[in-house]
DNA sequence: ACCTGAACACCGTTCAAGT
DNA sequence: ACCTGAACACCGTTCAAGT
C-alpha cells in the first residue's frame, strides 16, 4: 500500500462540519466551460475506486478521468480528504433504509440490514477504509444510522442497552464485511481465485510451530468453496448476536 | 489523509509468503557501520507509528530518526509494504496469551481476551487500519488466531460453528477498539478532547432533518465523560455475544 | 465563474557507486 | 557486507494567470 502523503492544509474533523458543507464552493445548474459538477466528480471518484482501488486513485487521475486539469477539480472541492469524504456519504446512500423497516420482526430487520450493509461493503472494498478514517457524519451515514437504531429499539432492550447492542452489531457486520471486500480486492490485484489465494496463505502457515492447533480449521477451509463457508458463518454470527440480545433482554 | 503513493514492485500477498521471511537479507550479531539491525528498524517503526501516526510516517523520516540515509534501509527491508507488516506482527506479539488459557471458566477467558486486544488497537491505534491492508498471517498474528480458537472451543459449540462465534467476538472488540483509538488519534491531531470533539460532531448532526430520531442518544453523550459510556457499551455487547454463544450452543 | 500552467515540497524506489 | 548519492516517476496543493 504505502499511505504517507504530503499534507498542506492542517487536520480537519470532518468536511461535514464546515458551514456550508454541500460542496467546495457553489453549485450551478448552467452547463460550464468543461462540464464538471460536485456531483459528477463524486461519481467519478466512487467509480474509479470501485475499478481501481484506493491505493491507484489519485487526483490527477480524476482529472484525467474528467478530460481536465487536475486543478480544475480544486474548483468543487477543497481536497482529496473532502472530496474522499463526499464519495463515501454517497455509497452510505446505496444502502435500502425503508425494506428493514417495513418488515414485522425486529430480527428480520436486524437480518435485512446486516445483509445490505454487507453487501454495500463488499461492492465497494474502499469504503471500510475510509469510514475508519473519517468522522461519518455525512447525511446518508447519519440517515443510515438512525434507522438503525430505530430497528434495534424494536428489540425491547432498555434504553440504555440500544448503543452497545447495536455496536455489537454494527461492529460484526463491518468487520465481517470488510475482510471479505479485502479478499475480492486482493484476488483482483494478484489474479488469483479467492481459494487459490487463501490456500497459498494456508501453506505459509502450516510450516510454522503453532500450526498444529489451526489445522482443522485450515483444512475445512481449504477443501470447499469458501463463499458457502463465509455464508455459513455469517448467518450463524448474526444469529449469535440476536439471540444474545434477547437473552440479556430477557435476564432483566 | 491521503493514501496513494507511487508503487514501484507489484501487489504480493504478504511478506510472509516469502520462503526466508524473517528479514530483507540477512541477520548479523556483529556491529554494524551504523548499527543498523532488522529488529531495531521495526521498533523504531512502531514508535514512529504510535507517536506521529501513520499519516505521518515515510521511509524518509524513518531513516532520519535512525540517523542514516533513505536507501540504508533497504538493505534490511524489501519495501515499504512489508516493513509495516513486520510492525504489525510486532504488535499482534504485545497481546498477553496464556492469561485467558489459565482462567477456569471460557466466558472469563473470552472477557479477557477481548479486553487485552481492545488495549492493544486503543495503544496503536495505526495498527487496524495495517490489519485491513495485509494478510495478518505474521508468526505473533498466527499464535494470536491460535490462542483464540483454542478459548473458542471451550465453549462447547459444535466444531463447525466455532469459526462463526470467534468472528462474531473478533469482529466486534476489533471494530470496537478501532473507533476508539481513531477518537485518540483525532484529539491527538486536533487538540481538542474526545467529548469536546463528540460535541462538535453533535453540534454538525443536530442541524439535520434527521436529527429528531438520534436526539436522545445524542443527548446522553453529550452529557456524561464518553469514556465510562464506551466502557459501558463495550461490556454489555461482550456479554450479549456471551450470552448469544451460550443460546445457540443450548438450542443444539 | 470557471479553468489552466508552472512550480513547490514532498513521496517510494532503482541503480550505480563507494568503503 | 553495508551504506551513500543522484536520479526517476510519481504525489497533493499553492499561487498567479488566463478567459
Amino acid at each position: 500500500m504505502a499511505p504517507a502523503a504530503p499534507r498542506a492544509s492542517k487536520p480537519t474533523a470532518s468536511v461535514w462540519l464546515n458551514s456550508g458543507a454541500q460542496g467546495g464552493r457553489r453549485r450551478r445548474s448552467a452547463q460550464q466551460p468543461a462540464g464538471l459538477d460536485h456531483r459528477k466528480i463524486v461519481l467519478t471518484t466512487v467509480r474509479l475506486l470501485d475499478e481501481h482501488g484506493l491505493q491507484d486513485f489519485s487526483m490527477r487521475r480524476l482529472a484525467a478521468e474528467l478530460g481536465v486539469t487536475p486543478m480544475s477539480v480544486y474548483w468543487y472541492v477543497d481536497n482529496k480528504d473532502d472530496l474522499l469524504e463526499y464519495a463515501l456519504d454517497e455509497v452510505f446512500g446505496e444502502i435500502p433504509l425503508q425494506v428493514a423497516e417495513e418488515v414485522d420482526d425486529w430480527r428480520d430487520a436486524v437480518r435485512e440490514f446486516a445483509s445490505s450493509y454487507r453487501r454495500t461493503l463488499t461492492t465497494h472494498p474502499w469504503a471500510p477504509r475510509l469510514m475508519g478514517e473519517y468522522a461519518n457524519i455525512g447525511p446518508n451515514a447519519v440517515a443510515f444510522s438512525t434507522a438503525a437504531h430505530k430497528v434495534m429499539r424494536r428489540s425491547g432492550l432498555a434504553p440504555e442497552w440500544i448503543t452497545g447492542a447495536l455496536a455489537a452489531v454494527y461492529q460484526f457486520v463491518h468487520g465481517y464485511g470488510t475482510v471479505e471486500g479485502r479478499w475480492i480486492e486482493l484476488g483482483r490485484a494478484t489474479g488469483a481465485t479467492e481459494d487459490d489465494l487463501f490456500r497459498e496463505m494456508a501453506r505459509a502457515v502450516r510450516d510454522r510451530p503453532e500450526f498444529s492447533e489451526l489445522a482443522p480449521i485450515i483444512d475445512e477451509r481449504t477443501k470447499g468453496p469458501g463463499a458457502r463457508l463465509r455464508d455459513r458463518d455469517f448467518a450463524f454470527a448474526l444469529e449469535c448476536l440476536i439471540a444474545g440480545i434477547e437473552a440479556m433482554r430477557d435476564r432483566a
